[in-house]
DNA sequence: GATAGTAGAGAGTGCCGCTATCCATATAGG
DNA sequence: CCTATATGGATAGCGGCACTCTCTACTATC
């Protein structure tokens, strides 16, 4: 209870309608908003400035759907941390290129190009120099999620629950990815293993 | 540098070796192992703790090399969080039951099956009741990525290549997919509109 | 012999996500 | 009507974590 009050002095609730001066009312969507928020904090990872801006960028009423959709993905990607390497700069930018997508992801540009650079640098810094031979690969598993993630979505009708099926969408879909891809780790080995 | 020193001081970097009682000599090895350390930290995001865990388990010498592995793995995974949803528990044993997993990742037993429960018990809370729909789509998709990630890690020789390939890839596997599942989501929508 | 530099250890710092306290009001029970 | 309890709002405090600072003892070098 107190963690709510902190919520709604960091703006990440809104307030409560208030029925008299000390008594506020809350609805079913704001215990929805705070499920959301929960989530986000919990499973995305996110930080409270983080989730603040997903929020806003979700709550935005101004700017065109895709405009907004940019905007929340862009906010559940964290920016780039750590030293750029410029060998990983041009490993991405040739992926890109590869797969058509220079134009729409840039270097510079935007969070994803930064997740990818600054994950790729940390291999090279570790010896890994290889690594980026696992992009087309990884890619076209990828691209078996994302249109499973399509299907998902479009399931939805209003715009609103586009947009948030699409941060839990993704923020919950990192989290369960991550732990199926370490399921198929261990099928896959102890196939390897039958078969030596 | 005084973070090197504070490292040192938590055990995640080995003690150089003295030449004289205020002089330490530091190898490649360690240098080597400051870059593993950075990774874990910057891209895995893992706590210092957890790189304790993570360090300790790739260190020991007694257990046999798939104890080894395992302990790496549930190094790397962080444990559940958030209340666990009895029917996300159910989802997660039907999956399981699927695929032929579940006697090796019992509930309760794995982090692995932790946060893929605290993951879709967080969907459920929000509504999201349909996520585990999309757990076959994940897994066929994870399979790809497993193989790719093995035969990466089947390059190297050794028995401490392997274990190290096997954290840094699959730490920094993680982060490189999150990026190439935005990507994918850019270019399946993309294509989606074109049909349209 | 003065200076500079390092190892090692303990205390201190800053941030972040809460949590506890305080006060004014207000509704509920008697 | 009056007290007890509870709530909203605001301010201050707390605990954990990842560092960072400082202090001491010593030694290698000029």
């Amino acid at each position: 209870m107190p963690t709510i009050k902190y919520y709604l002095r960091e703006g990440l609730l809104p307030a409560g309608v208030l029925t008299s001066p000390n008594q506020a009312h809350y609805d079913d969507g704001h215990l929805r908003r705070l499920r959301l928020v929960r989530a986000l904090v919990d499973v995305g990872g996110l930080s409270i400035a983080a989730v603040r801006e997903v929020l806003t960028a979700v709550d935005t009423n101004e700017e065109s759907m895709h405009h907004k959709l940019g905007a929340v993905q862009e906010a559940i990607s964290q920016p780039a941390t750590g030293e750029l390497d410029p060998i990983a700069v041009k490993d991405v930018q040739a992926f890109f290129d590869r797969h058509g997508e220079f134009e729409f992801f840039g270097v510079d540009e935007s969070n994803v190009t930064g997740m990818l650079v600054s994950a790729l640098s940390a291999a090279r810094s570790v010896g890994h120099d290889h690594f980026p031979e696992l992009l087309d690969s990884y890619m076209e598993a990828m691209r078996i999620v994302a249109r499973a993630d399509l299907e998902y979505i479009a399931r939805r009708t209003s715009s609103d629950d586009i947009i948030e099926a699409m941060v839990i969408g993704t923020l919950i879909g990192d989290a369960v990815l991550k732990a199926v891809r370490r399921v198929a780790h261990a099928e896959v080995s102890r196939e390897a293993m039958d078969t030596d």
